[in-house]
DNA sequence: TTTATTTACTAAATCGATTTAGCTAAAATA
DNA sequence: TATTTTAGCTAAATCGATTTAGTAAATAAA
């Protein structure tokens, strides 16, 4: 039993492949055959399981139906949540995804970007990591559209969409002023992401603004492959001895960090939120379950997801349409529980 | 800037492309290229950022280096750590994934298959809904190879790979049984799957193992499309009274369950491990930081992905070689952790 | 009746690779 | 010197679709 093809039809039924391509494409009507051979084509292909060959239609007309898509890691549910809002408005259009983890590594990044562009795809979908501005400059002197979510880099003119950080962690550090915490620290991985800077940028802004001087010694940047250990260290670090903390509340700014600096910290045998308040960026499950169920900024991955699609689909249909980018900072919820205290 | 072909490097170079194909394969020893002519070829594929065309081919060679993975849902972390696992893999052998979300909806599944039929992928990895029992019958009619994973079907002969769910909700039934729990309950999934079925099988057994009659009231099985309220139904239904628990302990069949059931029973004021004890499968990341760390029956996610991708590539490569079928029962870890007291 | 138009279809080129079969000139052998 | 072998390369077919440019026969218009 193998695959019937195009022209496996066309001989079956005596016809030219042509015109089994036609009819198979709806466009019998336009090209006048008549009635009867319509139908007999179509009775075929049902009969004989035809399946289109999407890599040899691929070939021909240049397009693939299929996106790319880089992510840090599809392990990570903020990736995996948005992974499949993407893979979702993605079907809902007749394509497909092929997905790429890159660890935040550029020269991962750019080993997919090669792959996916060998493969033809239609447009990328990239969480760009650090250090791969090259890469990303290279594709846009391609021809194929893409869009980068999560974080863009502010001197590359591209395509995308990301969420208000500053403003986020300027409300979110402002709740905890609000509740009364003075000293109140970050806990953050390398500010070289531009996502990342806003939240720590945002959070000092919150402090100056209420007249409180940011202390350094607060802010603590991880490397990227962050470590329970690392972690374990800032926390212990921030935290001193119990009877004299040195930091009363934590903003992470995400939720490894989150999940990670909780456990830790119950360890420590530290109380959430009565000796340290919590705040962190990222909705994950877990924060709803927590001793105390975390404070956080929720973003709007469906709609990070279906309009990153919808960019690409567009440049897709209108290479040259206008606007020349489209260029989305959307905003953020801040989701308040347990963790702050009242 | 148009991609080069290998056609446009043999013009330039005044060669033909079957010499260009030869080298750029690394055969051109094997066909007797000159030296001088080889470098040239590689220096000007280099120097034209020459990216060969997958679609093509695959047109021609029939292999696409791609795996279709089918599962529930990416944004569930069970199956998004286990589709990093599958990439991870996937991509050390060079080969992309497309990854689709069934949401264990049978229709779903069967026009993702025809769509990765349709891609030519070279073979699939998937998690079988209930009710595709003829899809996956179609396609072992094939010469695609692919497995099942998390589930199979006991009547049609496949690759597979599973974990003993009988024995591990067997071993969690019986630590709960030790640590004195009377009453335990099991909530679960629609039971046609088989990997549900086992464990509430191995439940029942470690209860008349015990002499403990098995009670129908305590097993809930809830619809796939579970919401908070059918598990918050469920499991009022379980407790009753505070001062009255119809149960003691509940072993939750999936960790979505187990979280949001989790969530109940912290909004009823009903602690635990106190006055109930929680089993789950699925190591959870927020089962590490609950209330009380959640004990749970753990899947080698791992040994899983790594040995899906391998049974694919094994068939690929000698699609008549033996055994026939390779069907893998793993083992999976019990992680003791405070949900189930001491 | 002749020409123009319409109907209903087909041949062949094309996309970009791989691969088989074969060709020419030089070198080796008889 | 004649023949075989080897080195070094190329033409053309092929994968399975789409699409352009056409053709033959039937019908309509002149």
């Amino acid at each position: 039993m193998k695959k019937a093809s195009l022209n496996d039809i066309a001989i079956h039924l005596g016809v030219s492949k042509t015109l089994v391509s036609f009819v198979l494409n709806g466009r019998g009507k336009e090209f006048r055959i008549s009635d009867d051979i319509c139908q007999k084509v179509m009775d075929a292909a049902k009969e004989m399981n035809y399946q289109p060959n999407r890599i040899a239609q691929g070939l021909r007309t240049g397009k693939t139906n299929t996106i790319g898509l880089i992510i840090a890691d599809i392990a990570n549910p903020f990736f995996g949540k948005l992974g499949r809002e993407i893979e979702k408005e993605a079907a809902l259009n007749g394509y497909s995804v092929i997905f790429c983890s890159s660890d935040e590594n550029p020269e991962k990044s750019k080993q997919q970007i090669a792959m996916l562009q060998q493969s033809q795809v239609d447009g990328y979908i990239i969480s760009p990591p650090m250090n791969s501005e090259p890469q990303i400059r290279a594709l846009s002197k391609g021809r194929t559209p893409f869009v980068l979510i999560d974080r863009y880099f502010a001197d590359i003119e591209t395509n995308y969409i990301v969420v208000d950080n500053f403003d986020a962690a300027y409300k979110a550090t402002t709740h905890l002023l609000k509740l009364g915490r003075k000293k109140i620290a970050n806990i953050t991985v390398n500010l070289d992401l531009v996502n990342m800077k806003a939240r720590t940028e945002g959070y000092k802004k919150a402090l100056t603004d209420n007249g409180i001087l940011v202390d350094k010694n607060l802010i603590k940047v991880l490397p990227f492959s962050h470590e329970s250990m690392d972690i374990s260290l800032a926390i212990t670090e921030l935290v001193g001895h119990k009877e004299d903390l040195k930091a009363d509340a934590i903003l992470f700014s995400t939720s490894k960090l989150g999940l990670n600096g909780i456990e830790c910290i119950s360890a420590l045998g530290l109380k959430i939120p009565d000796d340290i308040a919590i705040v962190s960026f990222d909705n994950a499950d877990a924060y709803k379950i927590c001793v105390s169920p975390v404070t956080v900024v929720a973003q709007p991955l469906q709609e990070i997801g279906k309009k990153a699609v919808n960019i690409i689909l567009d440049k897709i249909n209108s290479p040259n349409g206008t606007p020349k980018f489209q260029q989305y900072t959307l905003k953020t919820e801040f989701i308040i529980r347990k963790s702050c205290g009242y």
